[in-house]
DNA sequence: CGAACACTTCGGCGGCCGCCGAACCATCAC
DNA sequence: GTGATGGTTCGGCGGCCGCCGAAGTGTTCG
């Protein structure tokens, strides 16, 4: 009577891809939806490069990681947004800051840049996600009370801003992605990716240092004031 | 610069409950959401009932499993809606039978009845669960195209139904919960897990075997037929 | 061309962890 | 009470896997 699940050692297979800290550490910095070298993500795990190369093939392998070879550089990056947003679910099924709290000051800013904004893989995230969540919602482009969805005034809302929605793609155009830091959804999918990408390449946020944070600049804040209503306190 | 994201610690330990064949076994066999002993875990996974006491002290540990004891019994299921989201995401990664092709006949009618129609937790699966989501679309009472939401008609067609949804759970009234056997959209969360125990209270359908199949009742048939149009042919 | 650089491969070391059986504890049946 | 059953604890064994440094391959730069 061992009639083990067939599924069970692909699952435990898939699971322990992400279960070894190091290449946690590499699938949690890869959410910033960049390419990141070999050579950086080893300096940012603190681990020997040759034993960060073992890690990226796993990864690879079991095809979490995308690669692409440039000369004498591996860059890598998330295979799409399936595994970026499974491991979303599973950070956020930790809650948030169940972590140590922040010794030093600059982790302390550092902290609380990521709380205000950041990109989460192809969206935004933090208090900055929730605000642009919360206001379509209150003016009722977006609806919450009986699933996740657009409405039609939230498709008006993205034709009249200039925002293409790509409608062919297979992945849904609206989904709910708990953010970890204010323990409420905010806008991922096609259209949180449309959003970002427009605030990004219309300068209403840039992205500072160099992992997930983005800061809101003075244009960005006349734009969504004006475009969805939200205040510089909703920003703080 | 050895700035390690601090919450890679924990989704390592995380994903590593998840990551043992026979823990995933497991997990996989508790998502018919019903409690399961320890003993009856133990014969399923093919493992001594030693070794599985200490697996489902680092499951209950780690906050997947909740157990309940009874005399001498250790019940135990899963945590939550979201423990069984996780489990169902994490197996939806998987793709469609990359496992291996059944071998005996008893495995092969076994598979196909839970292909016909299963519990995924709480909601239903497979063709049967398609098939009402499907319905329940064409007819507008589920929105699809700009997100997963149930459109006011849907309301009042769980109400007319004697279907009662429970707004006040913080728990998304509708969700898009993806099929591994059929590659598509099944509804889950508050309104999926209505109608799911609606569906098993009414006698529309039963549970066979020990596990997650369900098959669909005479009276069940009927009922589908007449509430949303469904045709034997689409439950295959 | 040679030096610096990014990455990979390979041995080898050490630790972690899943497994079992045996002993133990609790509950239930008689 | 005695015995059977379900579950847990404990040692101890074995394998897996992440880590490193050293050596090797390919690329870029002067």
């Amino acid at each position: 009577m061992t009639g083990k699940d067939p599924q069970a050692p692909q699952l435990a297979r898939l699971a322990g891809l992400i279960a070894d800290e190091t290449r946690a550490a590499c699938l949690l910095a890869l959410l910033d939806g960049r390419a990141w070298t070999a050579g950086e993500l080893a300096r940012h795990a603190g681990v020997a490069a040759s034993t960060l190369s073992e890690h990226l093939g796993k990864l690879v392998a079991g095809g979490l990681l995308a690669e692409e070879r440039q000369g004498r550089h591996r860059y890598v990056r998330l295979a799409d947004a399936r595994v970026a947003q499974l491991v979303e679910d599973l950070a956020a099924q930790l809650g948030p800051d169940t972590g140590r709290r922040p010794r030093t000051l600059r982790e302390s800013s550092a902290g609380s840049a990521m709380a205000r904004g950041r990109t989460c893989y192809d969206h935004l995230a933090g208090r900055l996600g929730i605000a642009i969540t919360e206001a379509l919602t209150v003016r009722e482009l977006l609806t919450q009370d009986t699933g996740f969805a657009l409405t039609d005034a939230g498709l008006g809302w993205f034709d009249s801003a200039g925002i293409a929605l790509d409608r062919t793609s297979r992945r849904p155009l609206a989904r709910a992605c708990l953010d970890w830091t204010e323990r409420r959804p905010h806008l991922a999918g096609v259209a949180g990716a449309a959003l970002c990408r427009h605030a990004l390449d219309a300068g209403w946020c840039v992205r500072i240092g160099s992992e997930r944070a983005v800061k809101v600049t003075s244009a960005g804040e006349r734009a969504l004031s004006e475009l969805l209503g939200i205040g510089a306190a909703a920003l703080g």
